[in-house]
DNA sequence: AATTATTAATGTAGATTTTACACTTAAAGT
DNA sequence: ACTTTAAGTGTAAAATCTACATTAATAATT
């Protein structure tokens, strides 16, 4: 009988986690040091085992929390990995997924209780498995993200300049941008809120802050839009 | 310990086949009367379980090839869906893969070994289990594709109308497309070799007959672009 | 043989969008 | 008050996109 429940295969099903941050020195990822085997003491992306009574979005918040004590991040789900060997232990199918958080709000917690730390996706050490074939496919999926939703309220500070945005944008799609152009098409976006305030840490004539407009941004998560940078 | 294997729970790992056709009344899936329980008699996705020593995307096509007969389809990983009781039966976690074909090359085979049957997408029956779900997926995720990869080839017949692929653009895109914009586009992409030969049976005047250009098709597989109809 | 009917084939002007590019301004530091 | 630094701002040319209508080729009909 082709189709019987009872002789199938049964797997383990990871979940690995592929959490971007964000900050003045450029894009990160965040990794940890196996304190277990095969692979103890490597760096690795933050993984797990599925539940037999929990879905994958969970299972990868759970995770995320296990490994950061993060709470309440959004996470997507980007491909399911298959190889035969990928896991030497046992076979193990995993489904990777990202999230982007800002590094800031969260550094603390994580430093203290893991020993998980950032890595700038440029100079990432070499990871166990198959994870350096995820972060490169994560790395695509956001540059492909951020070509139709908004992206930054995730990774940003609540207030933040425009040259922070700019230089979220060109980290992501890692080539420079045009300032003016930049401007003028994230403005058309109608996604920002500009307020009065300026920030004085970064040049004498101070930068205006800006903070997302909340209603709009959340719009456009659901309704994509093109946006060609 | 949070990471021991033996103490993970396995899973059963399915595969559900999205199999798009295209002919002259428009866009098709492939859809089978499943014959075991539960559900039997329902029309559903071509399904199977992932084997011990498979990978996922040999998976699919063994389970399509097991369902219709066809052979050498490249199929692409589109989701893995994992709602606790997504499959009444016992929990399964299934990972969807959608392919393109052409109905003429491939129907007398289907039709002789199995109750498969094409549906117009627009026209289709309710789907067991999350099928429905999948399809819809599976269909933002063609129109995405659309944009980005040439389309065709697996689709038409080897030699074809310009009429035929704007129907098939259309058809994918649910919407009406301007016939000269849209072949000064095609025709930039430079994928079509225009032959000496016309189809005569569309009209008086007959329409030349273009084949893709293999080369160039498959360079433009592995380098996207934007394509705006 | 001439006429009719049908779909194929083709080009352009105007609107919109994208790109490239440089000077002035505000404020802090000296 | 002078210097320094990054912020802020506009436009013209180029490229792309859109909307749109006539002629051409052939088979079928008379």
């Amino acid at each position: 009988m082709l189709n019987s429940y009872s002789s199938a295969d049964k797997v383990l099903l990871a979940v690995d986690c592929i959490i971007f941050g964000f900050d003045n020195e450029g894009l990160k990822i965040l990794l940890i040091k196996r304190d277990f085997e095969p692979e103890k003491g490597k760096w690795s992306l933050m993984g797990g085992f599925l539940k037999r009574d929990e879905v994958l979005d969970d299972a990868a918040i759970r995770i995320l929390n296990t490994y950061t004590g993060l709470n309440d991040i959004y996470m997507e789900q980007l491909y399911a990995y298959s190889e035969i060997d990928r896991d030497p232990v046992e076979r193990t199918i995993s489904v990777s997924y990202y999230a982007l958080i800002n590094i800031e709000n969260h550094n603390a917690e994580l430093i203290k209780n893991y020993h998980a730390q950032w890595f700038s996706v440029a100079d990432a050490p070499n990871l166990i498995f198959d994870h350096n074939e995820m972060v490169q496919h994560a790395i695509r999926r956001l540059r492909y993200r951020t070509s139709i939703k908004p992206i930054g309220f995730e990774l940003l500070p609540e207030k933040f300049t425009m040259r922070q945005l700019l230089e979220l944008y060109e980290a992501i799609l890692s080539k420079e941008l045009d300032k003016r152009n930049f401007i003028s098409k994230i403005n058309s976006l109608e996604i920002l809120n500009k307020l009065d305030e300026k920030d004085m840490q970064s040049s004498r004539k101070g930068s205006y802050l800006y903070t997302f407009n909340k209603e709009k941004y959340e719009e456009k998560l659901l309704n994509d839009f093109v946006l060609n940078l």
